[in-house]
DNA sequence: ACCTTCATAATTGTATACAGCTTTTCTTTG
DNA sequence: CAAAGAAAAGCTGTATACAATTATGAAGGT
């Protein structure tokens, strides 16, 4: 909590209400790449005033699902496959850093709540209900952020996280990929039980690049580009 | 250009000046880490309503120079030495990428405005006007960032820039620094027109590397905590 | 003296009104 | 009929008013 407290938008104000809710549109495609967000329009739809629309819209610049013209508009941001690469390469390095520092200071508290994360997680597959599951696993990355204490690290990856999100939206639903995601999270969580920086960081490494695979594989399959850890 | 556009601040728009006066007066120390910054106060300061200085307020939290509580207010973010060691080892990884990146994909014009950003570096440093120096270092990091071609790298670069930058305010000056700083630039220009991804990774990490040194030695007779490159 | 409680002030959250810029559309002219 | 220009509509930028929340401080009870 400690150090992902940057993105402290409130629940229950109408802003942090409209945040969600196009946040979510945008990460189902309901609104589509390039299409513009225009105030007065957003503010009769939700049944707010313009000003909660204003500043969920600066919200989500920041989380970079839109960008905003001066004088034009806003207009929902695209994602290539060559963004989705990039991610990957940029994660490769930066979570491979956090998972080393996670190793070297996660607490006992954070260390169970991880391991509950993954149980979880197991169980969700077993039921099948692969929303859980997608939601287990943002929370599992988010925990190791957190469990690095770094607030310049938390901010990058908090910079990156929608980035990531809307990048790896439905597709923990590739068969047989949620299990294999289950065997490489067991095996970070082992490395942090061992205190073990180096194999953290291989084991997160490692992980990613399964992802990438993962994701190279199915890309075509997978609707407009999406993929999973 | 192309690349760099997420922060599209309006120069001239109210919220764009405010932005930017709040900014600097962050970064010079004026308003100092923990002080709550009060819209209505700074709405008379500045001679402006508080809807400017609201969005202002939610660009500076974007830039991580200042932390929003709901109900409370906004307060200016401090930066710890722990911080900034933090930052060095993110800058690391991940500007060696963008050198990388860069030196694949940098055009003839880039090229050559970087060269001229050098040169002009050198004119400054020997006319003494260190806050231009200062202002070009700045300008010949961003202009690798766009030429690495990648949208999630700027993304996260950008996110990391007003972290940076406050770490690395008015360090320049210490004695010697900015002909080393020179140096080093020259060395990662010329890996750029060998289009030597390997030389310029190497080039840009040594850099930081450099710079990392540079504050280690001097960060005690550095104000609060800044440093340079 | 200290803590609780309630009223008051200060501050943020939200709504609305107006001004200025952009885009669209319609008219006018060659 | 096409092109240029002017009027109008639409949207964003800014100011201001009001509501809700939180902080401050004084009065009263233990």
């Amino acid at each position: 909590m400690a150090y992902s407290e940057q993105n402290e938008l409130n629940k229950y104000s109408l802003t942090g209400r409209v945040f969600k809710q196009l946040s979510d549109q945008i990460l189902n495609g309901e609104y589509k790449p390039g299409e513009s967000l225009v105030e007065t329009k957003l503010a009769k739809e939700l049944g707010v005033s313009r000003t909660p629309i204003r500043e969920a819209l600066r919200q989500l610049e920041l989380e970079g699902l839109v960008v905003s013209i001066p004088n034009k508009g806003v207009f929902v941001r695209g994602i290539s496959e060559q963004d989705i690469e990039d991610i990957y390469a940029i994660r490769f390095l930066v979570e491979g850093l956090a998972a080393r520092w996670a190793a070297e200071k996660i607490t006992e508290e954070e260390l169970n709540e991880l391991k509950e994360t993954v149980d979880l997680m197991e169980f969700y597959i077993s039921k099948g209900d692969m929303d859980r599951v997608f939601e287990l696993d943002t929370k599992f990355h988010d925990l190791i952020y957190s469990a690095s204490k770094s607030r310049p690290l938390c901010f990058v990856l908090g910079s990156l996280h929608n980035f990531v999100q809307r990048a790896r939206v439905g597709s923990v639903k590739v068969p047989g990929r949620a299990d294999k995601t289950l065997i490489e999270h067991r095996s970070i969580v082992q490395a942090f039980e061992n205190r073990d920086p180096d194999a953290a960081e291989k084991a997160l490494t490692n992980h990613v690049l399964s992802a990438k695979a993962n994701w190279l594989k199915n890309k075509d399959k997978l609707g407009k580009g999406l993929f999973p850890d």
